[in-house]
DNA sequence: TTAGATGATTGCCG
DNA sequence: CGGCAATCATCTAA
């Protein structure tokens, strides 16, 4: 009857009932006085309950007291194994997982992508000059080029930061919460190897945290790529001369308006824009002028008169008959280009 | 703000 | 693979 008394008089402080509700406050106080505890194991629990009732001084000499105790180490090794056959064993099998290969494949994109990389490095140096490549006058990219750079600067330093605090704040948790269990293992069951498997769960947590920083981070380059790398989103018209030097091309050869390879190179050269870029304009504008073969009219007789005119000058014998009210009279290709008369 | 111009892309064909 | 046709996305002049 009197243990059960201590006994719940141990819960008090652990289930916030009142001391009236559970029995004689002084019939408990007269066994702690008892002095040292006795060698049952009801009697050292029941020394780890009261704990709770006791001043803090009082309760750290109990504590202590507690410590040294030659029954301490046993009790403890036997909780411990109790817990480790109930609880943790559960635990342990669900928290066995392999290295996820989801986040193998962000760590190597965003390698890829010279973010986690080392600064400055190839890749993004590589990605850049891609981004120069896929279009646009070599001015123009240039000017993408450091913008996208330094876009990709910004994500990576964003992403660097903020990595640094996730791992900062990870191992100051998980010392923080190794303090508290070693702390707590003085009057607890707690193993080291229930420690260590707290720390797996703290590092767990935390690299799924970083997890999400490396998906938001691969889809900001991602958004950022799309946005420099495709072309069509940073079109720029090529610059007069180079529409000028296409246009002579084009309505010079208007009988067979198809440029060889080398043709196109030449043209890509003297317009600095890429071969692909020269065949882009062709294709557009065979398909542009057969649709509105009298739209462009006006601009075949342009450009007639203008070839005309240059080759007149060479020959150093004025044209005068040629004016661009009287077209296609200097002896060139008339506009006769149509769809089936592609020689 | 908007219509037309224009460079790029995509899908298909021979 | 080169070319055509349709279409997209952006630029530009009015």
């Amino acid at each position: 009857m009197e243990d059960q008394a201590r006994m719940m008089s141990g819960l008090v402080g652990l289930s916030g009932l009142s001391q009236a509700d559970v029995g004689d406050h002084d019939a408990v106080r007269k066994q702690h006085s008892l002095g040292q505890p006795q060698q049952d194991i009801g009697d050292i629990l029941q020394q780890i309950m009261a704990i709770t009732d006791e001043s803090l001084d009082e309760a750290q000499a109990r504590k202590h007291a507690l410590n040294c105790h030659r029954m301490k180490p046993a009790l403890f090794s036997v909780l411990c194994e109790i817990k480790e056959k109930t609880v943790l064993s559960i635990r342990g099998i669900q928290d066995e997982d392999p290295p996820d290969p989801q986040i193998m494949r962000l760590d190597n994109m965003l390698l890829a992508e010279g973010v986690s990389g080392p600064e400055k490095g190839g890749a993004s140096a590589a990605a850049a000059a891609a981004a120069a490549a896929a279009g646009g006058s070599p001015n123009d990219g240039s000017i993408e080029h450091s913008d996208y750079r330094a876009k990709l600067a910004q994500i990576r330093q964003i992403y660097h930061s903020e990595l640094e605090k996730y791992e900062q704040a990870c191992s100051e948790f998980t010392n923080h919460v190794m303090n508290l269990l070693r702390e707590q293992s003085r009057t607890r069951p707690i193993s080291p190897k229930e420690i260590e498997r707290m720390v797996g769960i703290i590092h767990r947590k935390f690299s799924s945290i970083q997890m999400q920083l490396k998906q938001s981070t691969c889809e900001a380059v991602m958004i950022l790529r799309s946005r420099f790398l495709d072309a069509r989103r940073k079109r720029r018209n090529f610059n007069k001369q180079a529409t000028e030097v296409l246009n002579e091309y084009f309505y010079s050869h208007l009988s067979n308006p198809y440029p060889s390879e080398e043709a196109k190179e030449e043209l890509a050269k003297k317009c600095a824009i890429t071969v692909s870029q020269v065949s882009n304009w062709f294709g557009n504008k065979r398909i542009r002028y057969k649709k509105n073969i009298g739209k462009f009219q006006e601009e075949a007789n342009l450009y007639a008169v203008k070839t005309a005119v240059d080759a007149a000058s060479v020959s150093s014998q004025a044209s005068q008959a040629n004016s661009p009210a009287t077209p296609n009279s200097g002896g060139y290709p008339a506009p006769c280009y149509t769809p089936d008369g592609r020689l």
